[in-house]
DNA sequence: CCGCGAATGTAATATACTATAACTTAAAAA
DNA sequence: TTTTTAAGTTATAGTATATTACATTCGCGG
C-alpha cells in the first residue's frame, strides 16, 4: 500500500519523471527551511521511490542544490518580469524592487537558497543556475528604463540590486523592530528606487555633456 | 598519545575551558565554509575531548551557532569601532562601510554565518546574540556622525547598512564579473556613502525646517 | 582535611543522512 | 525480437547529531 499521491501512476517501477518531481518538492521544502531542509532521504521518501534513486539524477546533494537554485531563480524570474509587464502608475523599477522585496520575504527560505547559500558562486560559468541567476539580474536592467550609455546602467543595476537585498537580510534579522521600526521596509525600498533613478538621470546627463562639450 | 596541543594541559580530565574553546574553534572552521563547516564531532575530536562533550556546554547545534555569531558579531563591532576611531581624512562612515565590505569579503564564511543564516533571526530578544546585534548597528548609527532629529538618523543607518551587505552578497556570488566588472565594489560603497550623507543632511534641514517654519 | 554534590567528561548507543556497490526491471534501440 | 541502457532496488559503509548511563574531578561546607 502506497500512500504517497506523487508517483504519476500507481505500480509503476519508474517514477516517470523524478528528476523534476525532486526538484519541485526540493523546493516546497526550502520555502520554509532553506537548504538545510532539503534532505535526500526525506524526498525519496516523499515521492515514493528509495533512498538511492535520487543520484541516478544528481551527482550529489550538491548537484540537486544547483538545479533547485537555478529553477528558484527561473521563478523570481518570472515573479519579476509579471511585475515589470503589469500596467500600473508606478514606475517598472518601483514594481520589479516590491516584487523582490515581497519574494524576498514571503518565500524567504527559497531565497536564502539563492542569495545566502554558496551555491550560485561555486557555479560554473556555462553552468544552467549561472544562466538563471543572469538572466533575473537581466530584468534589473530592463527595468530601468534607461538607455546604455557606457555602464552606467549596469552600475545602478548593482545598486538598486544590492540595495533590496541588503533590506530583505536586515528584514528577516528582526532589524525593522525597535526603534528602527518607524521606517517600513516597503518605504525604504522606494527611497532606493527613487535615489537610484536619480542618480541614472544626472549620470547619464553627465556623461552625454562630457561627450559632446560642445553640444 | 595525545597529539592536540589545544588542552590547557597534558592528561587532564577537565578541559578547562571548553566552551570557549569549542567557540573559537568553531569560528576557525566557519572562516572557509561557513556554518556547514561546523561540526560538533569533528570540533570534539579537535580539540581532544569525546563527541558528546561539547554537550555540556550547548544543548544542540543551534545553541553552539548562536554562541559562534554572537562572537562573530563581537569581532565585526571591534573591527568597525577601529575603523570609527582611526584618524583619517575620509569620513567615520566611509571607513566604517569599507571595513564592513572588507570583512563581508575576506571573512566570508563567518560573514555568512552571521547574516545568512536564519540563527539570528531565530534569537530571541534578551539573548547575548540579540545584544551583539544590536551593538554593531549601533555603531553604524554612531558612524553616521548625524544628530537624533526623529528617526531620520535610524533610517538612513538601515539604508547603508542593507546596501553594505548587498553589495558584500552580490560580489560573494560572482555578479561583479561581466558586464559589471567596471564598477569596483569599493567604488559602489562610496556611492552609497555618499547618498546616505546626501540624504541625511537634507532630511534633517528639512525637518528642522517643519519644526519652526517662521525661523 | 574530608567528603559530598555539582560540573564536566566518557563510553555506548539510537537515529538520521549521504553516498556507493551490486543487482533488477522496463523502456528504447537495433 | 533481442540487446542495450536508463532508472529503479536492496544492502551497506561512513559520518553526523543527540541521548543515556556511568566516571572523574573540582570546589565548597562541615
Amino acid at each position: 500500500m502506497r500512500s504517497q499521491l506523487v508517483r504519476k501512476s500507481e505500480n509503476t517501477y519508474h517514477h516517470g519523471d523524478l528528476r523534476d518531481a525532486l526538484i519541485k518538492a526540493a523546493l516546497r521544502e526550502a520555502e520554509q527551511g532553506g537548504a538545510e531542509a532539503i534532505s535526500i532521504k526525506a524526498l525519496a521518501k516523499q515521492l515514493g521511490v528509495s533512498q538511492p534513486a535520487p543520484y541516478r539524477h544528481f551527482a550529489d546533494r550538491e548537484a540537486l542544490l544547483a538545479a533547485v537554485t537555478a529553477e528558484a531563480f527561473r521563478q523570481l524570474s518570472t515573479v519579476l518580469r509579471e511585475a515589470i509587464a503589469r500596467p500600473s502608475k508606478q514606475s517598472k523599477l518601483s514594481r520589479l524592487a516590491q516584487a523582490t522585496l515581497e519574494f524576498g520575504l514571503r518565500r524567504n527560505g527559497i531565497y536564502r537558497l539563492m542569495f545566502a547559500s554558496r551555491t550560485v558562486s561555486c557555479a560554473d560559468k556555462g553552468s544552467e543556475l549561472h544562466g538563471a541567476t543572469r538572466e533575473t539580474f537581466a530584468l534589473v536592467i530592463e527595468a530601468l528604463e534607461a538607455p546604455a550609455v557606457g555602464y552606467l546602467r549596469e552600475r545602478q543595476a548593482l545598486k538598486i540590486w544590492a540595495a533590496l537585498h541588503g533590506v530583505v537580510m536586515l528584514a528577516e534579522q528582526g532589524l525593522f523592530t525597535g526603534e528602527a521600526a518607524h521606517a517600513t521596509r516597503e518605504e525604504l525600498v522606494e527611497d532606493f528606487v527613487s535615489e537610484t533613478k536619480a542618480a541614472l538621470a544626472t549620470a547619464i546627463k553627465d556623461a552625454r555633456r562630457r561627450r559632446k562639450p560642445d553640444g
